[in-house]
DNA sequence: TCCCAGGGAGGAT
DNA sequence: ATCCTCCATGGG
């Protein structure tokens, strides 16, 4: 078979909005690239790249995946392969997660107002975890275009390219291996700056197995994260971002510039709390939800709060999800 | 030109 | 613990 579709339907627990979440600069992976009616990735089964295009059907309430997959050159679409695809995205886009039930537990809550402004926004949840670890280090002071970029740049440079039967080449994001032995100039040479440091020093712990994703996997949250954050360039935000994006633990809770203001605003009437204050609140309020918390605090606030930082106490715009 | 981006390291207090 | 400056790059 040189060609295959399917739609996902059943398994979608609650709403969904691809574009919402495709668009929400997770770090799980880099965003797909935009095709005439959806977004495309390439994605490894075992033994080869499947070029996958996915777009939305439905609605946001009755949501349908639709999904389009071509081989890549010398691979034949096999029936089994589907199921391996269909499985993937369900994790990717963490389908089976009932996403109602965190709407309804939390109506009552301050992200209330917020939840029908982005709803079927959901987590994402990587499929590789060091492909996750590196973008999240990338992420730093950075913008989603730019460590998007960057990543693609990267992928471009250090992994040997896939053509697809449609005559598109894909370059898959390198192994651990390739990046912990590259060479720094040629990554500072994908515009990365001082970043490209950390990206071969944790490259080389992961080859090494001084980091290991299945032992962080073990340890729980607050262990892994102290862990994490011994490695040069992954502060507290990174090690959520890869805990929450990366391995999917859902009490993890990346307070950025963005939460740290939105957190003050909106929880303590714009008086400044510390960032780790603030991860530990939303920690303690929120439970293994405060990962999905964030996300909805972090779209909200830039969606409908406005793109600038205002270092005053008291913002321009109100900050008002109930007004809505 | 200047400012900022889903921060973090190294330093001083 | 909490503040400060510097770090590379690119887009507005």
């Amino acid at each position: 078979m040189q060609r295959a579709n399917f739609t996902i339907k059943d398994g979608i627990k609650g709403p969904f909005n691809l574009y919402f979440t495709m668009k929400s600069g997770q770090t799980a992976e880099p965003e797909w690239q935009t095709a005439a009616s959806g977004f495309w990735e390439g994605i490894n089964l075992d033994g080869g790249f499947v070029k996958v295009t996915v777009s939305q059907r439905g609605s946001v309430d009755e949501p349908e995946l639709f999904v389009d997959a071509i081989p890549g050159r010398g691979l034949s679409l096999q029936p089994g392969m589907m199921d391996v695809i269909r499985d993937h995205l369900m994790s990717l886009f963490t389908l089976g997660y009932d996403l109602e039930s965190f709407y309804s537990k939390f109506r009552g809550d301050i992200i209330g107002g917020i939840i029908p402004k982005v709803r079927g926004l959901r987590l994402m949840h990587g499929r590789s975890p060091f492909k996750s670890l590196i973008c999240s280090i990338l992420s730093q002071h950075a913008t989603v275009l730019q460590w998007n970029l960057w990543a693609r740049r990267i992928s471009n440079l250090f992994s040997q390219p896939v053509k697809f039967d449609d005559g598109t080449v894909y370059h898959p994001f390198p192994d651990p291996r390739t990046l912990a032995s590259a060479d720094i100039r040629v990554l500072e040479g994908c515009g990365i700056g001082y970043r490209a440091r950390y990206v071969v020093e944790a490259s080389s712990k992961v080859v090494a197995g001084e980091l290991s994703f299945s032992r962080l996997r073990d340890m729980g949250y607050l262990e892994a994260r102290s862990e994490l954050m011994e490695v040069r360039g992954i502060g507290p935000k990174v090690a959520d971002c890869f805990l929450l994006y990366g391995l999917g633990m859902g009490e993890a809770a990346p307070v950025d510039l963005w939460i740290h203001r939105i957190v003050s605003e909106l929880y303590f009437n714009g008086a400044k709390v510390g960032k780790e204050y603030a991860n530990r609140f939303l920690r303690d309020r929120y439970g293994s939800y405060a990962g999905l918390a964030q996300l909805y605090l972090y779209h909200y606030g830039r969606k409908f709060w406005g793109s600038r930082y205002e270092s005053s106490s008291s913002p321009s715009k109100p900050f008002k999800p109930k007004d809505g």
